[in-house]
RNA sequence: CGGGGUGUAGUGUAACGGUAGCACGAGUCCUUUGGGAGGAUUUAGUUCGGGUUCAAAUCCCGCCACCCCGACCA
């Protein structure tokens, strides 16, 4: 059967070729294509349309959370990366760097942003002065660039979009509960739109983001058992307003250096998205941020029936269901069949199907993209049924990567296990670390698992352990997987 | 950036160093439309740049891109 769809699709199987299945449904989906630059890709308007969406609905809750947008600049100077150590070091080995503006050789290198911290700092140290200039919450969508040695469809790329948003704050205590706001946005865009499950907690000091005190991060588990690092939330101390020179006077009229936070979802979501859900028949899209929620499809009979068909489907798309994003299908010349694929290959999560037969017994065939299930329903229902049932889709969608996710967490005892485990199903690997990052480095080059996180549960729920790798006491147990 | 591989029409493929062929797609017309319909007709290609040869898709060198595996990373 698998054979079957994959001749018919002419798609890589999923469990047999990931990463081929990956590409295949991303060039024949229409989300993206490959571009002129190695590297770089082309989002198409479909792949477009569903980062529009995850825009919309984080942008509102930025928003609601008092962050303004602004813009700042694509070209940072050089010598402002240099400012913070840990950051410059971080980030130099990825940068594009421009030597030469209109035709003429630059006195100062110009950095293309791999990330905006030094260039908004630089302009924060201008405009803050006074407690009563903060907080300063900042948010700009925007993209990046990182010059990554081996690219991916949305995963990785030199070039993607994200939403960075940046604050300063008068206390550390404020400062604090940014970064979770942000962390818990995240979680919730995550689990509610994407309808992808994760995991929260702390980075270790060798995974944290250059220059920040902690960083916060939201780890997924795609179905290749790799872990995709889905968003993260910085929590900067006064290590950038020490180095950029942000101060303010307090209330007692002393001077303080502010603290900081930084946090970011990408375009990479969209490849966790694709990944979490399609099948071999294509993509399979959560209604929540499906373009197209609802194809229509009528069947034709023949000239004389099809005026009255196409009335009713265009009637049932205008009116019925004008709440929804609806897409009605009357294009010429492609068999019924033929567009059934083409809309699954697509992901759409609802095809309606209206036809002769619904059209005398004045109902709809509705089919379910994430597990084929066919429902009849009557035209007068159908405004309430299909709300009932895009619902479903989108918590089934949710329950069954929520499920993958805690079937796929296991706990190494010692290292063989752990070593077992990474040999076989990889996942999440639960286990004692003593935070020695030579322990943490030595794990990696032999089962290429890196930490991924100590998660928020994982430092109550542990008593005092040994470390899987050198049996020194540890304190907590981390989470372990082979990223992306 | 290191190791391995691939590159022929829009896509997938075939051709010993000697006529670039097939299928799908796309365009037009007709018949069709309930799980990728049929006929007629048209269309289009050796990644790019060098070299060897009477002759190169085929052999050699290089560029670029893509895939897989590493190192680096959202």
């Amino acid at each position: 059967m698998a054979e079957k769809i994959f001749e018919k699709k002419q798609l890589a199987s999923k469990k047999e070729d990931f990463s081929g299945w990956y590409t295949d449904v991303i060039l024949k989906s229409g989300l993206a294509d490959y571009a002129p630059v190695k590297g770089c890709m082309v989002f198409k308007p479909y792949g477009y349309a569903i980062w529009e969406l995850i825009q919309k609905v984080l942008d509102e809750k930025i928003k609601a959370n008092g962050t303004k947008n602004a813009y700042f600049p694509v070209f940072i100077p050089e010598s402002f990366l240099d400012k913070e150590k840990e950051h410059i070091e971080g980030f130099s080995p990825e940068l594009a760097v421009v030597t030469i503006g209109g035709g003429k050789k630059l006195d100062e290198k110009l950095v293309v942003r791999p990330t905006s911290e030094t260039i908004m700092y630089s302009m924060f140290s201008k405009w803050i002065s006074s407690w009563r200039d903060l907080p300063l919450k900042i948010n700009q969508w925007c993209n990046v660039v990182r010059w990554e040695k081996r690219p991916r469809f949305f995963i990785r790329n030199i070039e993607f979009l994200w939403q960075e948003g940046h604050t300063v704050h008068s206390s550390e205590a404020e400062a604090k509960e940014q970064v979770n706001w942000a962390m818990k946005t995240y979680e919730e865009i995550y689990r509610s739109f994407l309808a992808i499950e994760g995991i929260t907690g702390q980075k270790s000091e060798s995974e944290k983001f250059p220059g920040a005190e902690s960083t916060l991060t939201l780890e997924s588990l795609m179905p290749s058992g790799m872990v995709l690092q889905s968003a993260t939330s910085h929590n900067l101390g006064q290590k950038f307003s020490k180095s950029f020179n942000i101060e303010f006077s307090d209330q007692e009229g002393k001077k303080s250096f502010p603290w900081q936070t930084s946090w970011g979802l990408s375009s990479r979501s969209i490849g966790a998205l694709i990944m979490a859900h399609g099948d071999d028949a294509g993509l399979v899209l959560p209604p929540a941020l499906a373009p197209i929620q609802i194809v229509i499809v009528p069947i034709f009979k023949g000239k004389e029936g099809d005026e009255a068909i196409i009335n009713k489907a265009k009637e049932i798309k205008e009116e019925i269901l004008k709440d929804y994003r609806v897409e009605l299908d009357l294009r010429e010349g492609y068999s019924a069949g033929w567009k059934f694929n083409e809309w699954e290959m697509k992901g759409v999560p609802l095809r309606i199907e209206f036809g002769p037969k619904e059209m005398e017994q004045n109902k709809a065939s509705l089919t379910k993209r994430n597990d084929g299930q066919k429902i009849s329903v009557g035209l007068g229902d159908l405004k309430e049924q299909t709300a009932k049932i895009l619902d479903k889709i989108q918590e089934e969608l949710f329950q069954k990567n929520k499920k993958y996710l805690l079937e796929n967490i296991r706990e190494a005892a010692d290292y063989d296990d752990f070593k077992k485990i990474m040999s076989g199903p990889k996942g999440f690997i639960k286990a004692y670390w003593c935070e020695d990052p030579v322990c943490e480095r030595k794990i990696k080059e032999e089962t290429k698992a890196t930490t991924r996180c100590l998660p928020e549960s994982g430092a109550q729920e542990a008593e005092a352990g040994k470390c899987v790798y050198c049996g020194k006491p540890a304190k907590n147990k981390w989470l372990f997987g082979q990223a992306y």
